[in-house]
DNA sequence: GGCCGTCGATTGACTGGTCAATCAGCCAGT
DNA sequence: ACTGGCTGATTGACCAGTCAATCGACGGCC
């Protein structure tokens, strides 16, 4: 049963070591031997639990990817008002980068924003998200509380593009992260995006 | 003398022919022997222009930021209305992406949204944008047009990563091109943007 | 005009180093 | 003694960057 346990932790301990060599360094300059000294692991015991490095960081991005669409439609069957459920929206994502900086800024920067190497492998769920948020839009436009001349799917890209940046800003350090709350900045984000929807 | 513009258009033959191959493949997918077979040149040739791979991405990037940076800074000083200078903003990066969305898949994604790598070396270069796009908030802000409960640094991330967001859209094929028209969504975003920087 | 020397542009084969992935076996637990 | 998690040296592919050699334009000199 011990042996159980550490074969489970083992798989655990390299991604969570990725995860950190991935932040430090970036995908591409990682060997994969780096991410088995820093889980203190032989080289080939990765090789054991993925297929490939790639795989590796697949695992990462779907492990989170996926509690954020759930995030995103449970808010959504929720059924507070639809600035309330941008305001969890953009929560989410401000939380999870608060709790584990590093794996966000994995997300963001090896697989969301690097469409092209990677990221066009998942593009499709990545879209999922945008979507989900363009129907809290589009419904909110048809309970009128939003304007209706800017296409959901248009406001939904603008929303997620202003939180991304702003988590980029973060991570990047462009941003102080002292001088602005998580709490506030978040705030600020939804009453700009959402006062940009009123009806007028 | 047909020497000389011979010599120059091997450089800028290079240089075209990497855009191109940059778009298609990525970076780091790219070898230099790619960029030599694309523009019709040997192989030590690039390194006769170019000190190495990098520095060919280097001068894509170089070349055309400055030309954004100054676009922003001499829309300031032509002095309207700061939403009338925001939308000049948006129009001149959406305009740069119409007329070589090349260039600007290979500077958004292998630059500005990719820092982890390549942009970290460019950050400074980056900031200077978001921050020459504060200015012109903080001074709608100071003339009473712009609500003055967003820090204008924050107003300009969000409202430049929207845009960012809006073409990486288009690149990846999120959102489709024929479907909205780059002045009409340059209007909306505009519209969104500004109307959420409302006073109230 | 014809010839030659110079020098920068151009060529592409080659090298050195890097690293992902493999694999033949080791050993701890049962 | 057997099973399967685990090891890490080895291999093979790939590619950035080098370099020695060739080309060809031009100016000077006879």
């Amino acid at each position: 049963m011990a042996a159980k346990v550490t074969a489970v932790d083992k798989r655990r301990q390299i991604l969570d070591a990725a995860i950190r060599v991935f932040a430090r360094q970036g995908f591409h300059a990682t060997r994969v031997s780096d991410i088995a000294d820093e889980a203190g692991v032989a080289y080939g015991l990765v090789y054991h639990y993925f297929r490939s490095k790639d795989e590796v960081l697949n695992e990462l991005f779907v492990e989170r990817w996926s509690l954020l669409l759930s995030a995103i439609e449970e808010t959504d069957r929720a059924g507070e008002t639809p600035r309330q459920k941008l305001a969890a929206v953009a929560g989410f994502i401000v939380d999870s980068y608060r709790h584990d900086p590093e794996l966000m800024k994995v997300i963001i920067v090896e697989v969301t924003r690097a469409a092209n190497s990677f990221g066009q492998t998942h593009l499709e769920e990545i879209r999922r998200a945008y979507q989900s948020i363009a129907k809290i839009v589009a419904d909110g436009q048809a309970a009128g509380e939003f304007r209706d001349d800017v296409s959901p799917m248009f406001a939904s890209m603008t929303f997620y593009g202003g939180i991304e940046q702003l988590l980029s800003g973060w991570i990047f350090g462009v941003i102080p992260t002292s001088d602005i709350d998580f709490d506030e900045a978040k705030d600020l984000l939804v009453t700009m995006i959402c006062d940009g929807l009123e009806p007028r």
